[in-house]
DNA sequence: GTTGAGCGT
């Protein structure tokens, strides 16, 4: 009986599917397999109740079909070859050609998850690879905040590279841990580093009392270059610096800081007002912009570094969420010179903010969840005319 | 209609 099973790399792609003739025993040939998998090892499928995975009998480079049949069942490739990332191909070169599709093991837990859904980029997109093709292809993994083939202005053409963004951190190392396809051209993803607007000005908290600021100006001198300096007048023990450069940012914010003998508070500085018109920005989700994404995510490091990578410690996510709110205040502070109390519900209370309508011409909604400008909270209160920050964010 | 390392109105 000569069945055709279905094999593929990865069974979130489904159009990569091949279907393979098994011999009339029944079995199939690794070599064949192999054939159309170069470096493969052998074969993989789920269990149907329990969703685990089961491999194929092996012997002799003859694979054995489960004691049920192949049936309708996706199989998955098992390899253990390193990839040839960097195989180029000729201009949209023939799909026939097929090159070692291998998971590259590569280690992506020292990602953050703030670099995780930061921007990545896609390299090697065909030509005529459009917004929507990158779109289909990534959002089966999950959602996608922001997506964008890059393009010449004034021809229009592609620049043969897009970037893209995820909600979830989780779904973007799953991504960038395998290899791609789209529109039968591999692609690369990588993190990208372009673009940094990481920030520059960063909020510093818990101040001690009677600190000036030449008091701070003195004490973050040392990292770099300050382009400002502010603390609310009259005195509220908070402050802002920016750095010129974004690194010294990153350096702070990575350090814990005493000033007087105090343990001060720094953080990525909030944008003051709202208005960062970011509308026309093509396929991004409204809902999270740059300066909100992570915010709850339990990554924001209080004290400059809290020692909790796991982000297990029930403490360390209280401590999170507490400094995230004082960070959070930043936007309210003008309105709350009386402290913050037990005005501020649950976190969670605050995570279905949207404005509602607004839209974004042009451009398709990553979600229609959340729609309108995302800032949310920091423009309901009566910011804006906290003093005369030099920079407007 | 051409190109193939890179990093974005």
């Amino acid at each position: 009986m000569c069945d055709y099973i279905r094999v593929a790399e990865d069974e979130h792609v489904p159009e990569d599917v091949i279907e393979l003739p098994s011999d009339e025993d029944g079995t199939i040939l690794l070599s064949t397999i192999q054939a159309q998998f170069p470096g493969s090892t052998g074969l993989r499928f789920r269990n149907e109740e329990t969703q685990t995975w089961r491999g194929v009998r092996l012997a002799d480079g003859v694979l054995y079909p489960p004691v049920s049949g192949w049936g309708n069942v996706l199989y998955i490739v098992v390899s253990n070859k390193p990839v040839d990332s960097s195989s180029k191909r000729k201009y949209e070169e023939s799909p026939t050609g097929r090159e070692p599709h291998t998971k590259i093991m590569k280690n992506y837990q020292m990602e953050t998850d703030e670099e995780l859904l930061s921007d990545m980029i896609i390299l090697g997109l065909s030509w005529k690879a459009k917004d929507e093709d990158v779109h289909d292809y990534f959002s089966r993994f999950g959602e996608l905040d922001y997506y964008e083939v890059k393009r010449n202005i004034q021809t229009g053409q592609s620049r043969g590279f897009a970037f893209i963004r995820f909600k979830d951190s989780e779904v973007a190392k799953t991504v960038l841990s395998r290899s791609h396809t789209i529109l039968d051209r591999r692609v690369d993803i990588r993190l990208s580093k372009g673009k940094d607007d990481s920030p520059r000005k960063i909020f510093i908290g818990r101040l001690p009392s009677n600190c000036t600021s030449s008091d701070v100006r003195n004490y973050f001198e040392k990292y770099g270059t300050l382009s400002d300096v502010y603390l609310p007048q009259p005195y509220r023990q908070f402050g802002f610096v920016t750095f010129a450069s974004c690194e010294a940012a990153r350096n702070v914010l990575s350090r814990v800081h005493m000033i007087n003998g105090a343990r001060i508070n720094c953080t990525p500085a909030e944008p003051k007002s709202q208005s960062k018109s970011r509308t026309s920005r093509p396929h991004e989700s409204p809902a999270t912009p740059r300066e909100m994404r992570g915010f709850w995510a339990g990554n924001m490091v209080p004290y400059g570094s809290f020692p909790d990578r796991s982000g297990s410690s029930s403490l360390a996510n209280q401590m999170n969420a507490m400094w995230n709110m004082a960070a959070l205040a930043q936007g309210m502070a003008a309105g709350m010179a009386g402290g913050m109390g037990g005005s501020m519900g649950s976190p969670m209370n605050m995570s279905g903010m949207s404005s509602p309508g607004g839209g974004i011409p042009s451009s398709h909604m990553v979600s229609s969840m959340n729609g309108g400008n995302g800032m949310g909270i920091s423009h309901t209160g009566s910011s804006g005319m906290d003093g005369g920050s030099s920079e407007r964010w």
